[in-house]
Order: structure tokens, then C-alpha cells, then sequence
DNA sequence: TATTGTTATAAAACCGGTTACAAGAGCCAA
DNA sequence: TTGGCTCTTGTAACCGGTTTTATAACAATA
């Protein structure tokens, strides 16, 4: 319960304090075997090095950036869990986390992440003049020390799993066309129906705009216009849950008449019984807060590319198509 | 630029450290004059003590905890800021913040901060039990140490503005009547619409769900039973945004035809040009830590009501009969 | 006047880590 | 055998604060 010290550990592993701090921080020049005595020790003891310690022992202050793309974004349910999780990671490490406001990207910082990047982001080239080590959320191209979610493989799953429960007019829910994420989602549903020979309708890809409200609208509208179909694969959860609401208003039934799909697994998906493709965002903040790490060590940098799953609820099911079931009976 | 220590601010002083400390942390036993005369030094420094060297002299972790109600709500942007904030305030002090999952309330926590208590909460109880400090974002009417917006006045201000531009026929989009929130809001109306003398009609009071879609639903549903009114003062910026789009998309004109209030303030309400009533989330923030800091020293503990401000924007204007402007031509 | 208390401050110990430096062990070449 | 080298580990200083203890100056009391 109360805190275990690095003192114990030394006491408890017959070692100095400094032989355990040199293990834990991945310095060389000690003994395989004592290493090996030490870190079971501290598996033991269930030792965790004090933050603060640690940050005041390291000289200066160590401290890391998160820079937002968008002010707007702030505080959405995507960027709180991503803020979490690199506070979880950067901060075990002795580092303390400061929200960058806009692009005044401080220069006294040890490192910074980048949040939500897009393809002609100027921040990237701004660190790399200032020799400030980075990492980003979202893809580059042209660099690495990146993680992404797979938003192809994610829609490209949903769609395999419409298809399997035998839908084949299926549409989707976009979001803005702009970002990254929506295009690539919009590529994954395109993958998905080609790889079964489905035919992809124009008029069966319709534009959310990322919102509960957009998803209503854009349904509406298609119902309104008399389109046909049985399944739709939304690009996000929001969109998800309006066009659910669209539908309903419209006397559909879900999973009945119309098979449902999100993207994203917020809390709400989960309670309201929507099947969905879940984003490891925990994952992903971990893991840019690791790549930072990484970079700034000076070890080669990589990237990441962090896979989905595909949350199977309530809100899909088999395709009935009336005649068939007429002339079961 | 770089970081000034309490070493320096000493030696500028002519004194020791621990007077600096002594000074700082409100220890008494301190010259009057020794005092000022540090605190002019600490300030043409702009010395800022460091919260990990702090944290690691107080001896304890010194974790406050931050339970929010439900896990629906993390993330989304009012807690988004009000975590800054919180954080901001107290890891100046040399506290980490953790949050609480559900209700596993820690007991090895310096304090809590609850946010969005309801009425029958059993939290308070628990910790009062558990003898663990706390202070309450949300209004309990048995206990002190709570933040509250003014939402009664918030409501009431907006309803003022709408009748001085001469509304008359004012509707009011709430949220579900559950909250603590949703039913001061919903008294500030009546306030507003009473104090002028006029008529509250029953169906001229909405429910919105706090969302915007809810807020769309509600609109085009009353439009569609041929309700009268000429403003409506929503109880949050979602359902006022959804609520705009429900009357463009019958044909409405805001604001020459329908006036719409909103209520919080969201990046989203300035972007999109909404009169809306600001709610101090940060503000309420720090305050809060500073009620729980109190609370935590042992004064005697006390409550705060933050007050809201009207922005108006482009959403509202001057109600126009159509009668009359025809007698005017 | 000698003794005791008060008050204000300085000095030093400490919090829990990291790291520069010193030192002992084992090995090899001279 | 001895000096020098590498490998490994202990020792101690240090990070920037807080807090306990010691001390000096001065006032109050006997």
C-alpha cells in the first residue's frame, strides 16, 4: 500500500541505489545477472519510481508538448482518452505534459506530439528546423515516428461483416472529405465491396459531416429520395447513432429492415447495442508517447500502425429480403 | 527564460530558502516586511516553484482524485476544460490528479474533487465517512465546499435579452429533466418570462436530450404542429445548434424569423455566430481546486456561485410582426 | 541584573531519484 | 610481479523544494 522507495529495493536486492536506477534506465555496463536479480525485485516489491523524483533528479524541467490541431477538437471524447494515455506514459517517465495553444510551438520544450496532422501540416517542418524531437498522430508520408489506426483495414471489416450476413446494397456514411481518416475509411468500404464484386452506387455514399445530426440528415435525404438499401457503414459512431435515429423516425426498424455500422466504440456504441469497428485510442496514445521516447533516446525512429476490431451488438443482422421470405413460407 | 530557483530568489532577497518557503506556503512566523519584501522579489523574477521538487519535499504522493459520474460524459468538452483547469491549479500546488474510475473511490487519495454530484449522491456520504476531503462541482444543498455555475441567472439573462428586442412568444428548449442543471435553467425561464408578465405556455417548452439532434427533433416537431413562437432560448449551444438547423431546414430564417439563445459557450457557438451565455468552465475549475485546497488546510470551508455572461451575436435580433411592418409601409 | 520566553531567521537534514566519480576485481602484457 | 585496462558497483553530490532544529536578538518577568 504505502510507496516502496528505490531504497528498499536496493536493501531487499543486497545492491546500491545506483545500480538500480542504471537497470531501469536501460544504462550499460551492468552485470546480466544482477540486472536479472534487480528487475525481479522490483517485480516483487511492485516498485514504481516517485514522478516527481525523478523529474527533479533528470536537470531541467522535461516537459512535452501536445499540439492540437484544431481548438475546436479540444475536449471531444477522441482527445481526452489520447490525452490520458500519453500523460499515463510520458508522465511514469518523468515527464510533465502542456497543451501547445495554436501554433506558437515553444522552443524550450524537450519534445512535442502532434495531434491530428494532416498532409500539408506545416508543424512538422517547423520542429525539424528547430531540432525539437517529435512525434505525430496521424500518417505522414514523408516522415516516420507516426501511429495511425488502421481506418482502411477498420471499414474494410465492417463492410466483410455486412456482407457475410448476406447484405449487398450497402451504404456509406461519410465524413468531410477532407481529412485523412475519411478518406481512408471511404478507400476500406470501397476495398470491402469490390473484393466481393458488389457494385459501388454513387448515390449510396453520402456525406455526415462526422456529426449525430449529419448522419439524421443524410438519411433522411436518401429515404426522402426513395434509394434502396439494407446495411449502412458509418464512418463514425455519431453518424452511426443519427442515421439509427433517421431511420426509426422513418419507420424503419434496426437491425430488421436496415443493418447498422459505426466506427470509433465511444461509450454511447456500447450502450446502445451498435455493432462498431473499435479504435484502440488508449493504444495509440501509448504508443506515440513511446515513439517520442524513442526519438528522443536517438534511437532509429519507426512508426505504427495500431490495428481495429470489430465490436459485433445488436444493431446488425442477416438480410431478409421480403420475397425470400415471403416464399419460405 | 530559463528556470529560476528558490536559491536565487534568495540570494536577490538577502535571506534564506526556508523564509522564501516559509513566505510562499503562508507559514506564520514571518517579519510582515520580510514578507513583502520577498514577495517583490518573487514576483520581478517571476519565480514559479517547481511541482515536482514540491511534491517530492512534501512527503506523501499528494494525489487528488477526479470522480466523474458517469463515463459517458469523460471527455466530452465541458469536462475537457474543466480537467485543465483542475490540473492546472493543482499541480501548481505539487499535486498529481488521477481519475477515479466509476466508484471505486481510493482511499489513499489527499482528496477528491466529484464532479457533477446530483441530488441523492451517495459520494459525499462515502467520503465524509472515509474522512477524505472534497469539494463538489455541481450544487448540494446539505453541504459546503461546492462550485456552481449561475444558470438560473444564465437562463433568465437570455430571456431578458429576447424580451427587450421585443419577443414575446418565447420558447424554451431544455434538456432531460433529471439534472440539477437542466431544472435551473428551466426556473430561470419562468423567471424571465414572469417578471415581464408573460405567459409561459406549456407547449412552448421543449425537451432536447442536451444534444443536437435532440434539439433538431424537437423543433421540427413542433413546427409540424403548428406551433407560434418567434424565439427560442435553448438550455445548451447542441440543442440551440440543432435547433438552428431545424428551422432552416423548414424554411425559417435566423435571425429575422426565429431569434435562438444558446447556453455554455462553446468554440462552436462564437464560430457559428450564436448568442449564447457563457458558462465559466475553467473559472470553475480553479475554483473548485481552490475550495478543495481550503478544505484540505483545514479552514473553514465555504461555497461558490460563478456568474455567467451574456454574449450576443448574430442569432438574435429585433422581433418583427409582420403586421406591423406592413403598417409601417 | 539574571533568567526566561518570543520572534524571526539561518542552517541543515531530508524527500527519492540520477549521475559523476572513485574504487575494487579480474585479466593481460611487459 | 607489476602497471594498466576494462567491467562492475558503491559513494556521494546534486536537483529544488519543505520542515525541523538551532541561534540570535530582544522583550518580559523575577
Amino acid at each position: 500500500m504505502s510507496k516502496v522507495t528505490i531504497q528498499e529495493v536496493a536493501r531487499n536486492a543486497g545492491v546500491s541505489k545506483g545500480t538500480i536506477s542504471r537497470v531501469l534506465n536501460g544504462r550499460d555496463g551492468v552485470n546480466p545477472e544482477t540486472r536479472t536479480l534487480v528487475l525481479g525485485v522490483v517485480e516483487r516489491l511492485g516498485y514504481v519510481p516517485d514522478p516527481g523524483a525523478r523529474q527533479l533528479a533528470r536537470r531541467g524541467r522535461h516537459v512535452i508538448g501536445l499540439a492540437l490541431d484544431e481548438d475546436e477538437r479540444r475536449g471531444s471524447t477522441y482527445y481526452g482518452i489520447l490525452r490520458d494515455a500519453l500523460e499515463e506514459r510520458l508522465s511514469s517517465e518523468g515527464y510533465s505534459t502542456q497543451i501547445q495553444r495554436e501554433n506558437q510551438l515553444a522552443t524550450d520544450l524537450d519534445g512535442v506530439i502532434l495531434l491530428g496532422v494532416h498532409l500539408d501540416d506545416p508543424r512538422p517542418m517547423q520542429l525539424e528546423r528547430a531540432k525539437t524531437p517529435f512525434a505525430m498522430v496521424g500518417r505522414s508520408l514523408e516522415r516516420q515516428s507516426w501511429v495511425d489506426v488502421d481506418n482502411h483495414g477498420g471499414l474494410l471489416a465492417a463492410v466483410r461483416h455486412l456482407i457475410n450476413l448476406g447484405h449487398s446494397k450497402i451504404a456509406h456514411l461519410s465524413g468531410a472529405h477532407t481529412g485523412q481518416a475519411s478518406v481512408q475509411r471511404l478507400e476500406g468500404f470501397r476495398a470491402g465491396m469490390q473484393s466481393a464484386q458488389l457494385e459501388i452506387i454513387k448515390n449510396l455514399i453520402w456525406d455526415g459531416d462526422f456529426t449525430e445530426l449529419g448522419g439524421y440528415r443524410a438519411v433522411r435525404r436518401a429515404i426522402k429520395a426513395g434509394l434502396e438499401f439494407s446495411a449502412i457503414a458509418a464512418a463514425s459512431d455519431e453518424m452511426a447513432m443519427g442515421a439509427v435515429a433517421a431511420l426509426q423516425d422513418s419507420g424503419r426498424r434496426v437491425p430488421w429492415d436496415v443493418s447498422v455500422t459505426g466506427f470509433d466504440d465511444l461509450p454511447v456504441a456500447a450502450k446502445a447495442g451498435l455493432t462498431t469497428v473499435r479504435q484502440p485510442i488508449f493504444e495509440v496514445g501509448i504508443r506515440a508517447a513511446e515513439l517520442l521516447l524513442e526519438r528522443m533516446s536517438g534511437k532509429p525512429s519507426s512508426s505504427a500502425l495500431v490495428a481495429t476490431n470489430l465490436m459485433v451488438r445488436q444493431s446488425t443482422a442477416a438480410f431478409l429480403d421480403e420475397l425470400n421470405s415471403s416464399v419460405l413460407k
